[in-house]
DNA sequence: GCCCCAAACAACGA
DNA sequence: CTCGTTGTTTGGGG
């Protein structure tokens, strides 16, 4: 399933469609996955133009004129479809349909993917704005945590997912399997640094290979998460392995913290 | 440590020792091991008759003529004294002197041990007051615990402890690594009875054994959790293994649903 | 592989 | 091997 860097070009791709385009009407397929009924819905948004379109956590948010804000989340399988006869599209969840012609419909397989209308705003930083201090002290009250799942909670840091934590893992040579408490300082800032570097650096390489990209995943460039590979790009043979219940990839130039 | 059918048993023979004794003094070593302070305690006991002793749980319960209950928990390794000169005993919590002469004294050498006064009466039914439909309803509830973790949980049935856990589950023929929800109807019947037959059972072999007993426990005619055997009675060779934390006995013979 | 929840498990103190 | 509390991990279900 798309991740952080994913997820924030389809953002800005969304965007691009979408912005200043006026609802003129709406289906809700399965209103068991949205937080609001369909009338709600429809009062909210009906009318309104797209604003903007933002990547929040591992959400995405369409903001509309009137502030009204429509999350979404892909959960496992969700997808977004832009222009498609929905005619066409298995296991719909929502279309909208703008007065200029576009129609964006999301899909779900598995039927997980779900809509939250103006939800109260999260205080858990999203993964693109830790500062080092936020960082430091959540490691010094989880200190018995492990690292991977550390990265894995969205409840702590908002938008990594299995791939990435294992890529900023990798980059910032930590073993999946150390524990918070044992990190020493200097290897905490190379931490925050990597979590920066890996995510941004990401966002480049998918805008680079799929400019125009809605759904899937641009996965062939990892460096340890990759099942196409069986060493890093330095040439260290990538360990398989299931860590905090995740299939997880690392290598030995990572240290072990316990 | 002593469990349900020891403590009833225990409470049978404080009750004929001390029935109709009247508490001449008190005296409390451990004030932090009481949720009475020790003025409050003597002001509702001083002067009172013993009307009788009850176990209720792991706890046994003295009842005075003023209705004031005293409920002592041992723990693991509390023990009753009587008329034991109280520097003799190490560890003391709290000890009683009967106008009559006899003295109970309460020792702990872990110092766990503790007392209520007049706690509030729990809803939790005691192993001997069972009725299928509670065990019935509450498995439904519980569907995915494991059934030794469902029969010491204090909170669901009061009074089994570790060792009675494997025998009644040796007595029903259910294995401890059973699921709850996966027990047949049929089978949750013979585990009601089980429940009671073994502990009853149990009761009545400890009485038969040491008629007087007030401290320790008989545990030589255990079927299955019991260090002096490899087989059962039955002659099934004796598992022992961690099962939900806890040291298990079981054998072949246990059918496992899950 | 997502999230939520219940249950299990570990550590600690009393 | 007691109980309670807290925090973390695991497994099932949606």
């Amino acid at each position: 399933m798309p991740e952080l860097p994913d997820l924030t070009v389809y953002a800005e791709n969304l965007t691009k469609i979408l912005k200043g385009k006026k609802v003129k009407s709406v289906e809700l397929f399965k209103p068991q996955n949205s937080d609001a009924d369909f009338n709600k819905l429809k009062e909210s948004i009906i009318d309104q133009t797209i604003q903007g379109v933002n990547r929040v956590g591992k959400e995405i948010e369409f903001v509309f004129s009137n502030k009204t804000k429509l999350q979404v989340h892909l959960m496992l399988t969700g997808k977004f479809h832009i222009n498609k006869n929905i005619q066409n599209i298995n296991f719909k969840i929502l279309s909208l349909f703008f007065s200029e012609g576009e129609t964006l419909t999301i899909s779900d397989p598995k039927g997980f993917a779900n809509l939250k209308l103006n939800p109260t705003p999260s205080d858990v930083p999203d993964a693109l704005d830790l500062d080092e201090s936020y960082l430091t002290e959540t490691i010094q009250e989880k200190r018995r945590t492990n690292v991977k799942s550390f990265l894995l909670d969205q409840k702590i840091i908002r938008g990594i997912g299995n791939a990435y934590a294992d890529e900023i893992l990798w980059h910032a040579k930590i073993s999946p399997k150390s524990v918070l408490g044992k990190l020493p300082e200097k290897v905490i800032i190379d931490f925050n640094n990597s979590i920066k570097v890996v995510l941004l650096d990401a966002i480049e390489k998918i805008k680079h290979s799929d400019p125009n990209i809605l759904s899937g995943e641009i996965r062939g460039f990892l460096a340890v998460h990759n099942y196409k590979r069986n060493e890093t790009p330095t040439g260290h043979k990538i360990i398989r392995e299931r860590i905090s219940s995740k299939d997880t990839f690392y290598t030995d130039e990572q240290i072990l913290y316990v």
